[in-house]
DNA sequence: TGTATAGTCGAGTACGCACTCAGTAATGAG
DNA sequence: CTCATTACTGAGTGCGTACTCGACTATACA
């Protein structure tokens, strides 16, 4: 009833604030400017978000829930675990390289300390799948003895950091890079 | 002549400045705050460094040297590579926990936008003889084919800070996860 | 011991920030 | 068309911050 809040705007303020969180991180971006890149005015931001804080668990909460979808769109269940891996590895850097700004915006948001243990819970859901992943692999014993799911899934997510960092600076050797870091992981997780 | 400064103020505002930053990030870190747990009054702070971001600079160049000496005394020059690279993998987890704090400052300082070129060069330096190690390991073809200088060196740093971060989570663990850790990095980079 | 010099202090200042609010404009319901 | 409700606006507010400055004090040197 009465006037009701439009979707486009609410869409506006989030990519605001992707791009400026990703160039200047959360402290650099201020609600003025947010609003002003969004086209409305400051005030509106705040009947859309009550106020920073829940702004940026939203936006977490929005940028993991797309990149939740991206990594398991078309999972290979019936594969083994390397194609399982690999399906998730390339999706998660296809991901990152083709949204820069979001991934960018991803790593502020997730070291800053105003997520609430919610919203971190909310952003782990999507990736599920992931986690029993790993727990396959640990199970099949594909893997070196004795190795803690943290420190396969930790590895995992550093080093396709680093090779998302690489494919950005290197956009003609991308694959290249993309494909010899999967290798990498795979060699350091598996016995041989 | 007349009154000279103080190396005990100066390294009681640096240490002020690691513990805040480690704990809550650079913007929580008030120049208030800081001289509070340094004791001294706000304004003796400036006649130390001239403003925050020249403080922010200095930290970084300490925290690095003092990083790059741990990792370098003894260093096994006329060892294989493998036992060159173990060697600064070793030094540097063991002095990641072993100074906690600065660590933690030390990631916030690094992805800070107010670190000068300069700084970031003088960071770099204490470090050449890892470089050449890694050179010398891809020279001497006990690597996989085609692996970038960048690739080895970002790898090297991702993997050492999971191990880390794991281990502090740990301690039981610690050795486990340091060797374990260097393993890895050592399957993923090697050809087999 | 006297004096010039520079360190120390902390209240004060200017500024940027997140957030508010009174006035106004849309919108849906009847 | 009317009215109740809610979105929208942007100048304004209060607060926290980096940094200053005049009064004071400790030190080196003659």
């Amino acid at each position: 009833m009465a006037r009701p809040k439009s979707e486009d705007k609410r869409n506006a303020i989030l990519d605001a604030a992707t791009r400026l969180f990703a160039e200047r991180g959360l402290a650099g971006a201020p609600t003025s400017e947010i609003s002003r890149l969004a086209g409305i005015a400051e005030g509106t931001l705040f009947t859309y978000f009550k106020n920073k804080d829940e702004l940026i668990n939203s936006l977490y909460r929005e940028i993991k829930l797309e990149l939740g979808d991206a990594v398991i769109s078309d999972f290979p269940r019936r594969k083994n675990v390397r194609a399982r891996l690999q399906h998730i590895w390339n999706r998660y850097v296809n991901w990152g390289i083709a949204n820069h700004e979001q991934r960018k915006a991803l790593t502020q948001l997730q070291l800053s300390d105003v997520l609430t243990r919610d919203s971190r819970e909310a952003g782990d859901k999507p990736f599920v799948e992931c986690k029993n992943t790993i727990h396959d692999a640990i199970g099949v014993r594909v893997l070196r003895d004795d190795l803690p799911h943290e420190l396969v899934s930790k590895s995992f997510g550093a080093l396709a950091e680093v090779a998302m960092e690489l494919m950005a600076l290197h956009p003609k050797e991308a694959n290249q890079y993309r494909d010899t870091g999967f290798e990498m992981f795979w060699s350091a997780i598996t016995r041989h």
